[in-house]
DNA sequence: GGCCACAAGTACAGTCGGGT
DNA sequence: ACCCGACTGTACTTGTGGCC
């Protein structure tokens, strides 16, 4: 498993800024992030409201590297990148790409981060990612059903080589996930590993959600398929593991409409850290949730300064201990 | 202990806008 | 123009805590 520092330097970062009071508990997210974390984003999402709202130029390490603005948008054409995507917002998985490390057998670091902002106190939806403890370049640009995360994380990483090691490394995934920011006095802030959300392969899931409807037509019919056939379907079912061609609406034929499946998903509140589940995680707290498997990496950390951070650990009902470094207001 | 009011949780549909 | 994902809104269902 790859290492945290870099996501554990984020959360550092950002209970700085709340020290500082350069951030409160209603910020916005990403302000939070980018405030954070400069020079370490090889992708970002909504570059525009970063530009415009932020003050985060993510090309800007770019632009220095070229005598002027036109020079850059050559070299960045060349890489498929179109003056009309340098400051929009494109509404992809995921939000952030971080700069991955290289070391003398691979590659460590550049995680992936998604966020998540809701207004009560259950997590906002996952549209349409399931999430999952890692994925890799590959896989993202799968679920998007193209490659423009890739594209322009590989225009910043600077490959030249071995790029299909680095289209299939596994990265992790984090979300930086608030609940009741409409309330201030309930507010919850955490930076959860994404193991927290997957308790089965994401396969899998999909496999027992299609034939979950299946069952449910069998009751709703009163009509039993056999052991033999519902065991033949499950080998069907487990082809399904593309999430893109799944939800993709479907031309079908003399059909003059289009079906679309939404594949959603909501997180349960065993599975919501900041549902009554957990009150180790208090209201108005920051917190940074990692398995206890990445314990011996915080005993690396041990250095920097932790003064201000409480530790506990709570126990998720299916993926044991959870360790967290928690900021209270 | 049972009822009620409100909060939390669930399950959708509708809307918007970016990418191709 | 078309395709599709993120975000928003809301109605309905379930859970909970206070009160009689």
């Amino acid at each position: 498993m790859s290492d945290i520092s870099d996501i554990f330097e984020l959360f550092v970062g950002i209970i700085n800024n709340f020290h500082r009071a350069e951030i409160s508990l209603d910020s916005p997210l990403e302000k939070m992030i980018l405030g954070a974390s400069t020079g370490k984003i090889v992708y970002l999402d909504n570059r525009r409201d970063a530009k415009g709202k932020y003050e985060f130029d993510f090309w800007r390490d770019i632009f220095k590297k070229f005598a002027n603005y036109s020079e850059a948008l050559d070299w960045l054409k060349s890489k498929g990148i179109s003056e009309k995507m340098l400051y929009s917002k494109s509404d992809q998985f995921p939000d952030i790409v971080f700069k991955a490390k290289r070391t003398n057998g691979g590659f460590t670091c550049g995680s992936l981060l998604e966020m998540k902002d809701a207004k009560g106190s259950a997590i906002a939806s996952f549209n349409s990612t399931l999430p999952t403890k890692s994925k890799s370049l590959k896989e993202v640009d799968i679920i998007n059903g193209g490659n423009l995360v890739s594209r322009i994380t590989a225009a910043f990483e600077e490959v030249i080589t071995d790029f299909s090691e680095f289209y299939s490394y596994q990265r992790r995934c984090f979300y930086f996930v608030r609940t009741n920011k409409a309330n201030l006095s309930k507010t919850k802030i955490s930076l959860i590993d994404g193991s927290f959300f997957e308790t089965i392969p994401t396969k899998e899931l999909i496999a027992k959600t299609f034939l979950s409807i299946i069952q449910a037509h069998q009751e709703a019919k009163s009509e039993k398929l056999s052991d033999d056939e519902l065991k033949h379907l499950e080998s069907i079912l487990a082809f399904l593991d593309n999430h893109n061609l799944i939800s993709s609406s479907k031309h079908i034929d003399k059909a003059s409409v289009k079906p679309r499946l939404r594949l959603m998903a909501e997180v349960h509140p065993e599975g919501n850290p900041h549902s009554r589940f957990y009150p180790e995680i208090p209201a108005r707290s920051v917190n940074f949730i990692f398995p206890e498997s990445d314990f011996s990496f915080l005993q690396k950390e041990a250095q920097i300064n932790l003064k201000n951070l409480k530790q506990t650990i709570i126990t998720h009902k299916r993926n044991g201990k959870y360790i967290v470094l928690q900021y209270v207001f």
